[in-house]
DNA sequence: CGTGTTTGACCTGCGC
DNA sequence: GCGCAGGTCAAACACG
């Protein structure tokens, strides 16, 4: 069951391992030589040796366990007192989330509330105790920080972990997220700092201040060094390959608007606080998108990680360029395209983009592709078309030249690490970064210039890839491009000779004299990727109001299903009722309100490996425990109180990529 | 009623 | 000029 890199065999166990094992088989680490040998061991005695004490102190007291339990849910402390009490308020887990969100001049008061009293002051959202909002707080000059988290959707504790990384003025460096598999949220989020001490070290950033939410995964982190410790045990070996992976090295969709409002802000501070505040929900977005959207990317699956990545630095191409050779996850099989676009800031297609990477891509098919505007050469999507590279303009502490990898065994548990909202920056040593070379991402920023661009009228066409997400695939009909910042309306569709999916044609609706065009289809090569192709600029800043949904079809018309056949336009997908993927959708708050497109399904046989995932855009919903907690009140709080225009409210995150 | 999609008709450019 | 293919228009329809 394992390969002979030492990695887990997923052809083999992909034929007997039914699919919910294979989630959890993902997140478990395999026996490294830098880590020692497995060797069974007696969990209730703490040096793993059995003793009579031990069992008779196992048997008869409730004390929980120390090592979690991948699938349920993790013991916060190790109280024997469970009431409703305490688990939600007097442990200490549960106290340090009240620490931090009530105000420290109310905290006393509010911790002791009779418990009815207290239960009504929560579920009202009572005004006597306003909560703190919880802040970006930048870290210390030359340090760069990474603020990661873990969440773990409701549909069979699918994990993803995600990070963002900013610099000491609060600018926006680098983010990521992946999905990892079955795991405690525990676990997620060890994984989490794991990727984020990974990425800071292939960036060259030693500096480091890692922010995390989880009291526990810091404890476990700080825990004494020792062959036999829990701690060492997962600090050391959380590694592994990526499932799927995105990375953000300029900010995402709603970040780059903030980052945009930044530049055009002649008040630094209150700009970059506007930008980092958001940091936080966009984080959670982040994960939770890498949750949903990236399940085809699980490694019995498809035998190759799948990254986004979204450039904006210098250390960040700088990093893609490292990890032509240096990146832990080098072992990915496949070449990863890195698709690469110009623009500054907002402008993501603000000049036209001739920068193809052409290094690393078999383009297949080529002739019978080319038909139309998304030539083939101009949109080299294809099975390794997973990455996509924007130039932003956020600037970035100037991190140092990567060094060639640790050598073994580097200890990662050393690493300081600081609850959210504590200020304890801390340098890492090179040497205390465990970075495993065997494992390196192909990921490169090649240009190539030369590449000639055909052009319908000198129009200046810019073409974007992007992996169709997965959740919309797997409803038996229509599915959902993911949206971007700007309103699109579809004004046509069209069958395109030799691909078996159509093309939709949008226009820009937010203002009537923009010109603004793009046109969505799959890829023909690889129908899990979408091939977005803008044409013209618009005239006008970013929608601030998101138009209402009123409008938005969910049913076909009754004379498609008669007149179908003899269409000249018809679609594969026509036919099929296209209400399953909005309706789930629709239930969602603000986050999933913005305008889905319809984009060709794809066929059937290829929906049949999605269905497995159908359920996964669930995740978006109730992921954020924080959201879970305060019932959306405190959403809503933080939208009125310091986001003239909330980005969130506005725009949902199924897809990331699509600008 | 405003906004959006669907879809047949129409327009345009291109090769022959 | 003709046919083809891609792009656009706009009427009909859907939705809240
Ligand atoms: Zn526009």
């Amino acid at each position: 069951m394992v390969t002979t890199n030492g990695e887990w065999d997923w052809r083999r166990l992909n034929a007997i391992v039914p699919e919910p094992i294979l989630h959890r088989i993902a997140v478990t680490i395999l026996p490294k030589p830098y880590l020692g040998h497995d060797r069974p061991g007696w969990r209730w005695n703490e040096n793993r040796i059995f003793t009579v004490k031990s069992e008779y102190n196992n048997i008869s007291l409730p004390v929980q366990d120390d090592i979690p339990d991948t699938t349920a849910s993790y013991p916060l402390c190790q109280s024997e007192v469970e009431d409703m009490e305490h688990v939600l308020r007097k442990c200490p887990a549960a106290f340090d989330t009240w620490r931090r969100v009530i105000k420290d001049e109310l905290l006393s008061i509010f911790m002791s509330l009779p418990n009815d009293a207290w239960l009504l002051a929560n579920v009202k959202g009572d005004a006597a105790f306003p909560k703190n909002k919880i802040h970006w707080k930048n870290p210390a000059t030359n340090f760069v920080k990474f603020n990661t988290d873990g969440a773990v959707g409701s549909p069979q504790n699918m994990a993803a972990v995600g990070g963002v990384l900013g610099d000491s003025s609060g600018r926006w460096i680098f983010g990521f997220c992946r999905r990892i598999g079955i795991c405690a949220v525990l676990y997620a989020d060890l994984w989490a700092i794991n990727d984020a001490l990974i990425h800071s070290w292939n960036l060259g950033f030693r500096n480091l201040e890692i922010e995390i939410d989880c009291a526990v995964a810091l404890k476990m982190l700080l825990m004494p060094i020792g062959p036999n410790k829990m701690a060492d045990k997962l600090a050391t070996s959380i590694r592994g390959d990526p499932i799927g992976a995105m990375i953000y090295t300029s900010p995402p969709r709603v970040v780059a608007y903030l980052v945009d409002l930044d530049m055009k802000s002649t008040d630094m501070s209150t700009a970059v606080s506007l930008e980092m505040e958001n940091y936080q929900g966009d984080l959670n977005d982040i994960v939770q998108a890498s949750a949903a959207q990236q399940s085809d990317t699980v490694p019995w699956k498809q035998f190759t990680p799948d990254p986004l990545s979204f450039s904006s630095s210098a250390a960040a191409m700088e990093y893609h360029r490292v990890n032509d050779f240096g990146d832990p996850f080098s072992t990915m099989r496949d070449p990863v395209l890195l698709h690469e676009l110009n623009g500054s800031g907002s402008s993501y297609f603000s000049s036209p983009s001739s920068t193809n990477d052409h290094h690393m891509i078999n383009i297949e098919d080529t002739s019978s592709f080319s038909t139309g505007g998304l030539d083939e050469t101009t949109s080299p999507c294809n099975s390794f078309s997973r990455v996509h590279v924007f130039h932003g303009h956020s600037s970035s502490p100037q991190p140092v030249p990567p060094p060639p990898p640790p050598s073994y065994p580097p200890v990662m548990g050393a690493a300081v690490v600081s609850p959210r909202g504590h200020k304890a920056p801390a340098v890492l040593p090179s040497d205390m970064l465990n970075v495993n070379p065997s494992i390196p991402v192909q990921i490169s920023s090649l240009r190539n210039p030369g590449i000639k661009r055909k052009l319908g009228k000198c129009q200046a066409k810019k073409v974007v890839c992007i992996p169709a997400p997965a959740a919309a695939i797997s409803r038996s009909s229509g599915e959902v491009v993911p949206s971007d910042l700007w309103a699109w309306r579809k004004y046509g569709q069209k069958p395109i000779k030799g691909s078996p999916y159509p093309r939709g044609y949008y226009r820009c609706s937010s203002s009537k004299g923009c010109s603004a065009r793009k046109q969505v289809e799959r890829s023909r090569t690889d129908p899990n990727m979408l091939v977005i192709s803008y044409t013209s600029e618009h005239n006008h800043p970013w929608p601030t109001q998101r138009n209402a949904l009123a409008g938005s079809t969910r049913s076909q018309p009754s004379k498609a299903n008669a007149t179908s056949s003899g269409s000249k336009v018809a679609s594969p997908s026509n036919s099929q009722p296209q209400n399953t993927a909005k309706e789930t959708s629709s239930n969602n708050d603000k986050k999933s309100t913005s305008v889905k497109e319809e984009i060709p399904e794809l066929p059937k046989s290829q929906q049949q490996t999605e269905d497995l995932f159908a359920d996964l855009d669930e995740l978006e919903l109730d992921t954020d425990p924080f959201n879970l907690l305060f019932g959306g009140d405190n959403e809503d709080e933080m939208q009125n109180e310091n986001h003239p225009i909330d980005p969130f409210g506005l725009f949902d995150y199924n897809n990331n990529a699509s600008f």
